[in-house]
RNA sequence: GCCCGGAUGGCGAAAUCGGCAGACGCAGCGGACUUAAAAUCCGCAGGGAGCAAUCCCAUGGGGGUUCAAGUCCCCCUCCGGGCACCA
């Protein structure tokens, strides 16, 4: 599948050890050390202080005898919880708090000030991290509130060599297309190379060395909700957590439920849901109420489509190793993460389980666009979902679908909107008008072969049509852009209806008019399925529409054997000249040259250079 | 903030590999048929200048590459979607 980085894997430079000093001395050989975890060591020398999460092991010991510091950290960490818990710990303000202690940047040997701050997390990382205020956005915003020193050690790349040395960029410099300075021996290197070397020296003196890492998407799955599929979990004083026995499985929600306006898991308000024998010592216990994410549904309900009668299990693994992994999914952009991360991610947990044999749920994405109302996606959670059934009502299922798939590509958002229905129904009206004034001599020329030699009108109906099967065979087989598709269509049918009169007058014989009236109904039921079928029934075929395999188209009927090409001048188009087909340069040139506009435009000028493509263009450049 | 899409006539869009910008349709205008209307059929239709032939301008904005750019490169604006103190 397309989207896959539900996992980010990034090169890190992890940990860094700083020494703790107590004072502004001599760093002492027994003195502690604090891992600190960063990607941008390069930046290392424009470390002004070392912030730890509220929750590092060293803040304890640091507060120990200090409960002012100690209530301060609570607060830094009480509001970490709480912006977390919100999900918006982006809009938090940056707090902090100093310790008094400093902190020995094994680099420089400088001593930096320890802080506690909000906004460090203890479970990334290591729960401290090192501030370089000028090259971070969050330092700059944290030392510029606590009055911290800035340090610059990265310049722009690019800057002037009038300004070298001495531009200021502008702050926080955080790109990484540049260069040191100030930064000791390693002043002069580029942010990337100052990383492998600065990396390779931490390693060298034992207080750091690149690790990678990989970043995983949280997924909390519980939710205080009643629709959701059951946690089958149940707690119990004596023995703890206990799974429901298998033979209880699976735990059903309860029918009369009160939704009501109050807090928590509505489930839990339901005894006889709620209060359960433990399955293991039969004492009082209590049901998990907790249901889980949707989410977790439509990350494998798919699997079950594959053997939805099974009564022992949700799957057969045999049964399902034959369908899967799913040859096409089409969704919304919406989905291109979360719901396609969390199925792939299930899949694998199941393929680990021995439940599937396939890595992977699906073999090829295809991006749909969404359908937006109003400027915003059309939605269930939005209330602007506009419904489809009026039109239906007004004009048919056939017209309201070939309508959407004629609106716009469907890897493009569409913008809902009903004007042009009208248009599809029209069109559909005339082909069934064409289709039934021929049915009689359709009907007629199935039993009859095709004539050795087409003559010109008859030549001409089928190059077209043949040209229509190319282009949605192409379609088909590749874009998917179904809205061309019908364009081509409506051109077909409006050469036959416009050539109606002489189709009617005999022009055409009855075995090639069969033959086009086929092929078009055959095209048509991917769009207009109901007329398709009914055009079909008329017709009297062997085999239902469904079954009718796809016509091959020719391409030797298809090919044009006169062209129009253009004729421009310094690029500008000034005539367009009519060649055969499989001219070559000389004839194209020959007939270029003869046309009076050209000759015209020519004139007095000096042509200095002619492209001449055989079958597409021609281009006289002049001065 | 970061990542991914998108922007072309009054509207939905087309141009698939750098080669006639606007196919196909909607809405509109003119005409035929009709006592009249509906339905249907024919024609016109990006903007500007011109009696006309014809010419100029035009694919969100600005630069560039090229004989030739909606299409390729650089910068920017706006709209949509997703993610987000992950050091």
């Amino acid at each position: 599948m397309v989207p896959k980085d539900e996992y980010r894997r990034e090169p890190r430079f992890a940990p860094v050890q700083l020494n703790l000093t107590e004072t502004l001395s001599e760093p002492q050989p027994d003195q502690q050390k604090i891992s600190v975890f960063t990607t941008r060591i390069d930046t290392i020398y424009g470390v002004t202080s070392l912030l730890l999460a509220p929750e590092h092991p060293l803040v304890v010991q640091f507060s120990a005898d200090n409960p002012e510091l100690q209530k301060k950290v609570r607060e830094l960490l009480e509001e970490q919880k709480i912006a977390r818990e919100k999900g918006d710990l982006a809009a938090l303000a940056k707090e902090g708090v100093a310790t008094g202690r400093f902190a020995t940047n094994p680099f420089t040997q400088e001593a930096v000030p320890i802080w506690v701050a909000n906004y460090v997390l203890m479970d990334y990382g290591t729960g401290a991290v090192m501030s370089v205020p000028a090259h971070d956005e969050r330092d700059f915003e944290f030392a510029k509130k606590f009055g911290l020193e800035l340090k610059i050690v990265v310049l722009p790349r690019h800057a002037n060599e009038s300004e070298k040395g001495n531009a200021e960029p502008l702050l926080p410099y955080t790109h990484e297309d540049s260069l040191l300075i100030n930064s000791g021996e390693f002043t002069g290197l580029g942010c990337q190379e100052a990383q492998q070397k600065m990396a390779a020296f931490a390693e060298q003196h034992g207080f750091g060395k690149p690790s990678t890492t990989y970043r995983l998407k949280d997924w909390g799955v519980s939710r205080q909700r009643y629709w959701g599929t059951p946690i089958p979990i149940i707690y119990c004083d004596k023995d703890g957590l206990v799974p429901v026995p298998e033979d209880q499985l699976p735990v059903l929600l309860p029918d009369s439920i009160a939704i009501t306006q109050e807090g928590g898991s509505p489930l839990s308000r339901v005894p006889e849901f709620a209060q359960v024998t433990c399955p293991k010592c039969g004492g009082m216990a209590r049901r998990e109420t907790d249901t889980m994410d949707t989410f977790v549904d439509s990350s494998w309900y798919f699997y079950r489509y594959a053997d939805p009668k099974n009564s022992r299990a949700p799957f057969d693994t045999d049964t399902v190793a034959y369908w899967f992994p799913i040859d096409q999914y089409i969704g919304g952009v919406e989905h291109a993460i979360l719901h396609l991360i969390y199925s792939r991610f299930w899949t694998k947990m199941m393929r680990d389980l021995g439940l599937v044999k396939n890595d992977e749920p699906v073999e090829h994405l295809f991006t749909q666009g969404m359908v937006i109302k109003n400027g915003a996606k059309m939605s269930k959670s939005k209330g602007n979902v506009v419904s489809p059934d009026d039109m239906i009502a007004q004009y048919g299922a056939d017209a309201t679908r070939m309508y959407a798939l004629f609106a716009a590509p469907p890897d493009r958002d569409l913008d809902w909107q009903e004007d042009g229905v009208a248009g599809i129904s029209r069109f559909l009206s005339r082909v069934y008008r064409f289709a039934m004034q021929a049915m009689p001599r359709v009907i007629a020329g199935r039993s009859q072969s095709l004539p050795s030699t087409l003559n010109p009108l008859e030549r001409q109906l089928m190059r077209k049509m043949h040209q229509t099967l190319r282009r949605l065979t192409q379609e088909f087989d590749g874009r998917w852009h179904f809205n061309t598709c019908i364009a081509a269509i409506m051109e077909l049918v409006n050469e036959l209806t416009a050539d109606e009169k002489a189709i009617a007058s005999g022009g055409v014989a009855d075995s090639v008019l069969y033959a086009i009236t086929r092929t078009l109904v055959l095209m048509l039921q991917a769009f207009a399925p109901y007329l398709a079928a009914e055009l079909w029934s008329q017709m009297g075929e062997d085999i239902p529409l469904l079954h009718a395999p796809w016509p091959a188209y020719d391409e030797a009927l298809a090919a044009e054997h006169v062209l129009e090409v253009p004729v421009q001048i310094n690029g500008k188009l000034r005539a367009v000249v009519t060649v055969s087909a499989g001219s070559d340069s000389e004839v194209l040139r020959a007939t270029a040259d003869q046309d009076p506009k050209i000759q015209a435009a020519l004139a007095g000028k000096e042509i200095v250079k002619v492209v001449l493509l055989p079958g597409k263009l021609v281009n006289f450049v002049v001065r």
